[in-house]
Formats: structure tokens, C-alpha cells, sequence
DNA sequence: GGACGAATAT
DNA sequence: AATATTCGTC
């Protein structure tokens, strides 16, 4: 459902384009209505009072390098931006008890440009050199599917991402957790198979060395670990609602900063990324995967999880949720 | 040949 | 330390 309205988002198809861009034309000034660059716009008196100065004069040339700076600094810096943005937005984390407010529509974006980047990382193992340097023009074109020569930048696994991570390993169980399940569950754009298994091998690194030291918390050495999900108990078999997840690990998470906003899995969300025939992202009637840890406050440890019905972006119903107080 | 996972590189 | 890349294996 929505998936067509991503595809058509993504649609890099030029007819269309073409349509859009003479409408758009159409419905430009025209020349004549527009003033010169050059004429001020405020009294000089207003402009000595606000220290404005005028600006050099531009010519055409200077207005094109400019808008070209300006979109492949956009093309550069849309990952990290994403990725801020991510890590920004929900600090300030207020615990609702009940009424989790989600929004289905949020969406997780590291496509630098939008369009597939999967392909994009190491064109040129050997060649290198002046990719990103060489036609301007090309790096305008809408339809960049040819010229694969930016370089898939570096991925910083913000808390959220981790988070979506630890879930759904957490829901498939560490055993049908593999880069490519994980990837695609995790559904967010951008992100590669490689990426997850990069991470992957930490976690379980992680989840290895917690095994091995019965105690959990590692309390005082690594304050990061101040997470407030429950590392123990991933042994005993899942009380109440058993069918649903057989495999209802509690998950372990790795020393991130805790995060206490719930963060929804998105709907099925088509994955430009994706090669060809990938689009079925996951069929949220037959699967009801999204489920998140939403501890309340410190004092409280989720012991299960929480598992919610996405369709239409909406939160159809809570299946189930048990928390246990901390014992301490 | 693709996916996985461990080893290794950055 | 975190993440990416390589490489042997299935």
C-alpha cells in the first residue's frame, strides 16, 4: 500500500520528469516581471541600519556553480544529516505510561541521494580518483542510476538504529538473525547488508562476553552500559502469549546510550536500494513483527516485548506487554 | 554466485 | 573503538 507511493517517490524514470519540469517552467515568472538582481529591494538607509551591503554582482556562471555546490553538498551531507536528525530529535524523552504515541509514517533514510546507493559503494577498487570530481552535469541529472561514484560514507549505528537492530534480532532470535534478515526487517533505507553484519559481529562479540560473565551490568566500567533493557533471563522460556514469538530472547543490548523513546517500525516501506524483484519488505498482515522495548522509567525492566500490529502506518493493538519491576 | 562469519584493515 | 572490507567456507 504504501509501497507504491515510494516507488513512485523513487521513480528516476525520465518521462515523468519531463512533464513536471515544463509544468514547473510554465509556471515561472516571466522575465520581465522579475527584478534585477542587482536592484535593491530596501532603502539605503535601511540597509546602512541593518549593515546590509549589496551583494557582488553574480553572473550566470556564478549562479550555476553555486546551485551545483549546493546539491552535491546536499548529495554529501544527507546521510549525516539524516543521522543526526535521528539522534537529535528525541531527547528530550518523555515515558508515556499508556497511549504510546507513535508515528507510523517515521522512517529511517540513509540514502545519501535518495535514489539506490547500495550500488554505489566501490565502483572503482582500484581506479579511484577524480569520481566525484569529474562531470558536474552528470551529478545533476536526475538519473544518477549510471554514475555509481559516490562512495557509500560511513555509518555511525546511532542509538535508534541500534535499537531497531537489537529488536529485531531480539525477534527473530539469535539464530535466524543473519545480515540479510536483518537488513531487510529493519527496513531502513540505505542500510546494507554489510553494514548489518559488520554490527552483527559486535553484537554477538557482545552478547558472547556478556554470556560469559554471569553478571550482568557492567555497572561502574562502562557507564554506557546504563541501558535499561534486560541482558539476563534471554534463558528461560517466554511466559504468557508463547505462540507468538517462540524465540522471545529478551535481547541483549549492546553499550549504547538507553534509549526511552519508543521508535515504530515503519510500514513495509519499499527499499529503493533493493535489486529488482526485493520489494515485498515484509507483509505487516502475516507478520506482525514490530514490537519494541519501552521501559518507563529506570526503575523498570521490560522483561517481554512489546509487540504491535503495524498496518497503515497505525498501531492496531498491543499484543502483549509484561514489565517487572527491578529488584533493587 | 550469493550469503555468512571470522579475520583483518582503516 | 567503531565500522568497513576481505576472504575462506558453505
Amino acid at each position: 500500500m504504501g509501497e507504491e507511493v515510494r516507488i513512485s517517490d523513487y521513480d528516476v524514470s525520465g518521462g515523468d520528469d519531463d512533464d513536471r519540469v515544463s509544468e514547473w517552467e510554465a509556471g515561472l515568472p516571466n522575465v520581465d516581471d522579475l527584478p534585477s538582481l542587482s536592484q535593491l529591494l530596501i532603502s539605503a538607509e535601511m540597509a546602512s541600519a541593518f549593515s546590509i551591503t549589496a551583494a557582488p554582482h553574480r553572473s550566470m556562471v556564478d549562479v550555476d556553480r553555486a546551485s551545483r555546490d549546493t546539491v552535491s553538498s546536499l548529495q554529501g551531507q544527507s546521510q549525516q544529516h539524516q543521522v543526526n536528525k535521528l539522534t537529535d530529535s528525541k531527547s528530550f524523552s518523555d515515558d508515556r505510561d499508556e497511549e504510546m504515541v507513535v508515528e507510523g509514517e517515521e522512517t529511517f533514510d540513509l540514502t545519501p541521494d535518495g535514489s539506490d546507493s547500495r550500488k554505489l559503494r566501490r565502483v572503482d577498487s582500484g581506479g579511484a580518483s577524480g569520481g566525484a570530481v569529474e562531470d558536474a552535469h552528470s551529478a545533476m541529472r536526475a538519473d544518477d542510476t549510471s554514475t555509481k561514484t559516490l562512495k557509500r560514507i560511513r555509518l555511525v549505528w546511532t542509538p535508534q538504529l541500534h535499537k531497531r537492530f537489537v529488536e529485531v534480532v531480539a525477534h527473530l532470535g539469535l539464530k535466524k538473525a543473519v545480515p540479510k534478515t536483518i537488513m531487510q526487517m529493519m527496513n531502513v533505507e540505505g542500510l546494507s547488508r554489510e553494514n548489518v553484519a559488520s554490527h552483527l559481529q559486535k553484537y554477538r562479540l557482545y552478547v558472547k562476553r556478556m554470556h560469559g560473565s554471569s553478571n550482568e551490568a557492567p555497572s561502574s566500567s562502562d557507564p554506557l552500559f546504563a541501558s535499561p533493557t534486560v541482558p539476563k533471563s534471554s534463558r528461560n522460556s517466554v511466559s504468557g502469549g508463547g505462540t507468538v514469538n517462540p524465540h522471545s530472547h529478551v535481547p541483549i543490548p549492546m553499550p549504547y546510550q538507553p534509549q526511552m523513546v519508543p521508535l515504530p517500525y515503519p510500514p513495509p516501506q519499499m527499499v529503493p536500494n533493493q535489486p529488482g524483484g526485493y520489494h515485498h519488505g515484509f507483509d505487516p498482515h502475516s507478520h506482525p513483527y514490530s514490537m519494541m522495548m519501552q521501559p518507563r522509567d529506570c526503575q523498570i525492566e521490560v522483561e517481554d516485548l512489546h509487540f504491535l500490529k503495524w498496518k497503515r502506518g497505525e498501531v492496531y493493538g498491543v499484543i502483549w506487554e509484561k514489565c517487572m519491576k527491578k529488584s533493587t
